[in-house]
DNA sequence: AGAAACTAGGTTATCGTTAACATCATTTGA
DNA sequence: TCAAATGATGTTAACGATAACCTAGTTTCT
């Protein structure tokens, strides 16, 4: 709807009241199947519609009504098949609820999430749920939201706030079991690609890796350990799997290299494959590999990919329901936080128990 | 903001106005940064406004305005690397022209197209790009908003309208020239993994194929072309490269079977190469692949991918820049159309000349 | 010095819809 | 049989913001 386009203006409740001979309150009733219409003035109402093309202005019954039964979703990277799927779960339990869904695209930047946050603010959504990473910028902007009494949930961000939900996979645990069975195999010179120190899943899965190391006492390695300070995905065209590419090989020019790998997620898993077999080296005798979220290619990699899943499904699902509950309820609801449990997927690419 | 939450009540012009005693238009101008204020009003209304949070209606504004400078962006599957491209170009495009970009996901079923379309008219989006594949009830309704005089364009979606703008890569040409690609090389008997004949750019790439053979006097063997009639994609979980997968083990199966292959995208065509790895064959040495789309990854499978590339920015920024055009445009705009060129990648995975 | 232009506001009406209440006829129940 | 319930509308007043128009004081230019 556009004024711009004065040839044919949008017929409004007005409109067809005046043409069937009857209120604008009446027609609203009509359309909203709501009140008592007589059968014969809803026909008249409703083949008038129809014939002007009739329909709704959202805006101006949302603004009267207080609500838009719409729901925005923050993401970052949407290429991330665990987007997808996140995406795909809040949808659907929205859509049950009766919500509709916007989502966002923020790439990981302050600017970016704020703008988001914005528009989603703007167009009054009635709750938000925030999937992309912490920022100090994005984090106040959201807080201002919050104080607006708009409800929002976040998945996996470090956001501390009394009135907001919290849902994440464990990502501490998931670190630290994929290690754990990476020294189960007999492994002791253990790499991590994809370190990312600014927070987010990826630094929780770090702190798992050094738990599992330190628990086992064997020597924390920095060499072993790559990735950048700088937050990587705004190098434009810079993807998840460049990372383990290029991580991997100069894990391989190290004097002494290490011996298995745990990839901050799955498609930097494959690109550290990926270096790998360039090198000529093999997978799992010459070198193992954890990696994490089990995108559906880890079961097509060869070998299959061993991995940590994280159950993106019932995240997308209980975010959904939650900010659901919140925009439900009449009272202000105090913070629940849900780590949910991921599982470790064991496939050919850690192999067999490595011979001391 | 919902109205659920009656504890603190949004402040509105009015409030801020009253606080500052002043009229609400002043406020007004303040907020926007029209007309003329003094400078002791303006900081006095902007200090009233920081200390109350307020926060603009943009409903309201929208509705006095006739303008949300929003677009809704329509996506079949978002775990498309080719999704992501687009909607990130389609974005940054809009940005730079004032427009705020929301996402509606649409698993390429009819209902699901109309509920996006619902709810971005609902919102009264200034336009409308949709990306999802054709269907009957989706083309119904889009029809409809059309006539509603809502500008749209489409990507890469057969769908005929006089004030609709479509963008589209060449698939078919890209497809011809990617079986050109292996027939150059030797092969005679090239399957293609991933048909749909329900139409959508997989059918183009498809009927180039077919071209393609026709035109070298390749007879057209019926058995080797796979995929399904029905719509894949409603098959939860199924995912593209499973549609690769088990379409290359058929094909293996067979008492002749083929000595290359063109996928309908990459993931399809990782999903083959997992199979035929499976089954002990060595790419290109026994089947020659080539994919479509040229994602990030196509670089690291092994051997590296051989794929058409598709201009998946430059699709975004035109559909979005005939969109603006729209949007801006005071009279109606014929329908135009641009149709872009694919360029095809080889790589190893379809090797040398094969030995006749 | 007087007209024109600029500055700093205020007034009014409206965007399109609907909640809340009012009106009046027709049923229904005790 | 008459009050109460119900059915079918109409009326009024917002929801919050702003375009369009109006007022009046102050500069500026010729």
């Amino acid at each position: 709807m556009n004024k711009k386009h004065p040839n044919r203006k949008q017929p409004t409740l007005s409109d067809i009241a005046a043409s069937v001979g009857v209120t604008p309150m009446t027609v609203s009733r009509v359309i909203n199947e709501s009140g008592y219409v007589s059968d014969e003035t809803r026909e008249k109402v409703l083949l008038a519609a129809k014939e002007m093309n009739y329909r709704r202005n959202g805006l101006a019954r949302a603004l009267k009504r207080q609500s838009t039964e719409t729901v925005g979703l923050v993401l970052g990277d949407i290429s991330n098949p665990y987007s997808t799927e996140l995406a795909r779960a809040v949808r659907e339990t929205l859509f049950n609820r009766g919500f509709s869904l916007f989502i966002c695209i923020s790439e990981h930047s302050a600017k970016e999430d704020v703008v988001a946050f914005e528009s989603l603010a703007d167009h009054s959504v009635d709750g938000i749920i925030v999937a992309t990473r912490s920022n100090e910028g994005g984090d106040e902007y959201l807080r201002g939201i919050v104080e607006s009494n708009i409800p929002v949930v976040v998945i996996g961000r470090d956001f501390q706030h009394e009135e907001v939900d919290f849902v994440s996979p464990d990502n501490f645990k998931g670190g630290f079991e994929a290690t754990q069975h990476l020294i189960d195999l007999g492994h002791k010179r253990i790499a991590f690609v994809g370190a990312n120190l600014k927070g987010g899943s990826s630094l929780k899965r770090l702190q798992g890796y050094l738990k599992a190391l330190t628990e086992h006492e064997i020597e924390i390695d920095e060499r072993l350990i790559t990735g950048r300070n700088e937050d990587v995905s705004e190098i434009p065209g810079y993807s998840t799997e460049e990372i383990g590419f290029e991580g991997m090989k100069r894990l391989l020019s190290l004097p002494n290299p290490p011996t298995a790998l745990f990839a901050r997620n799955d498609f930097t898993a494959i690109g550290a494959m990926s270096a790998i077999k360039e090198a000529g080296l093999s997978i799992p005798e010459d070198i193992a590999i954890v990696g994490f979220d089990d995108v559906s290619l880890a079961l097509r990699t060869s070998p299959p990919l061993t991995t940590v899943r994280q159950p993106m499904r019932l995240e997308g699902q209980l975010a959904a329901e939650m900010l659901v509950e919140r925009i439900e309820s009449k009272e202000r609801l105090p913070r629940r936080e849900r780590i949910l449990n991921c599982e470790l997927i064991v496939r050919e690419s850690t192999g067999l128990r490595k011979r001391q």
